[in-house]
DNA sequence: TAGAGAGGTAATAATTCGGTAACAAACCCG
DNA sequence: CGGGTTTGTTACCGAATTATTACCTCTCTA
């Protein structure tokens, strides 16, 4: 796993200099910002892990950058740096979708606990997923149970990932197709079915009364923990 | 939809007074604790929308009650309440799963903010309408009787759909059969009646008297809150 | 208070949907 | 190529849902 990627945004150039010194230091990528739009830009281009964001910019603002973020479809975590006392910066930064902020002058240990934090956050649901006594690692493409591994299909395990990362929500058919099957267009609905119809020979301990993958007549599948 | 229930454990009690009457005025119900030891009991009970925790208390630390929050089912978030200067408490408690925290003396409107911004994250996804002491969960497609969940079918389910979201409204047979049976267009009016008798079932305490789903004469039905 | 019209509901019938077995096609290895 | 595996399709069955019919009850009005 590479380290993360944290943009930092900042138009003093001592502290982004300090701050960059800083992230380096603990290892992360690094790219600093002193110009809102050129920052803009780059998280367009590729969306950081995440991101550290001065609200008073030249360029653009803090506000727009993280508004335009947030509109996207990207979705990491945004840390803002504001001056003490700006207590409205910090209720509008936080109406936008940041996910923190913290006040300068502040200590540099706290803020990269903050930022570990919100990476935690992030990481660890990306790594896996559990229900049941059931774990499937993404990473090494295995489902394990309890210790065992459970051998899965490549389209079994693609539709059981996508029904982990959706746990409680009732899932159509057609959404799952989309997903998981992609623009492969000649496939029917029942395809899905039988699909289900296998893993649950794998998942459930009885088919018939399934406990993870429950079907909504009408609607399609709710996969759930337990 | 109902106001979230945030705890707040706080042993100095002028400040936990002054929290309660500032979330109560915000509309959020409040539940309060000074010892640590009922906070984790009560939590274990009933998981609070949102939890506010110092740091420093009889009973029963704040860094158990968070780490117990966090290794149990429950996923709430939980804003600790810090002295200033703790960098090494801070730490720690976000490495615990803490989602934020606070150093006192801090600002209530920044406070505010950083609960309602956590909050709003959390309810994002969760579309949903409430009424009587029951809950239309759209994502998931369930309906729950406060805990207890109440199986529809798919036609209960879209009928109750579409009456919670003109709640108050008078709605004719014809209107609703457009909108919930569609252009199936061999569909008599009593089976909208079939269907809000057997609704009624599910929701009324009393089919005989319906407090949600009332009758018109003439007309159709009305759906009320309460 | 009787009668008419409207809604409620039980019973039944029709339909639809999902599960799955069996087969076929595609794919993937060597 | 050729066997084995995976994946998709078809078809059929059983179960659940849903519509209809018919009858009952209630309410409003004259």
């Amino acid at each position: 796993m590479s380290a993360p990627t944290v943009f930092i945004v900042e138009d003093d150039p001592a502290l982004l200099r300090g701050l960059r010194d800083n992230f380096i230091g603990e290892g992360y990528n690094v790219r600093t910002f002193s110009n809102g739009l050129r920052a803009a830009e780059a998280i367009a281009a590729t969306a950081p892990d995440l991101l550290l964001l001065d609200l008073m910019l030249p360029g653009k603002s803090g506000y727009e950058i993280c508004e335009a973020a947030r509109s996207g479809k990207q979705d990491f975590p945004i840390i803002m740096l504001t001056a003490r006392g700006q207590e409205e910066d910090i209720v509008r930064g936080l109406d936008l979708g940041a996910d923190d902020y913290v006040t300068k002058p502040f200590g540099i240990k706290e803020l990269l606990a903050r930022v570990k934090a919100l990476l935690r956050r992030r990481s660890k649901a990306a790594k896996e997923h559990r229900f049941g006594n059931f774990r499937l690692d993404l990473e090494a493409h295995k489902l394990f149970k309890n210790r065992e591994e459970i051998s899965l299909t490549a389209k079994e395990f693609r539709l059981l990932e996508f029904f982990a990362q959706s746990t409680g929500k009732a899932l159509t058919r057609d959404r799952i197709l989309d997903s998981v099957w992609g623009n492969e267009v000649l496939v029917t609905d029942r395809s899905v079915d039988r699909c289900v119809t296998t893993l649950r020979g794998k998942i459930e301990a009885d088919p018939r009364r399934p406990v993870h993958i429950q079907t909504i007549r009408d609607i399609g599948y709710r996969f759930e923990i337990e």
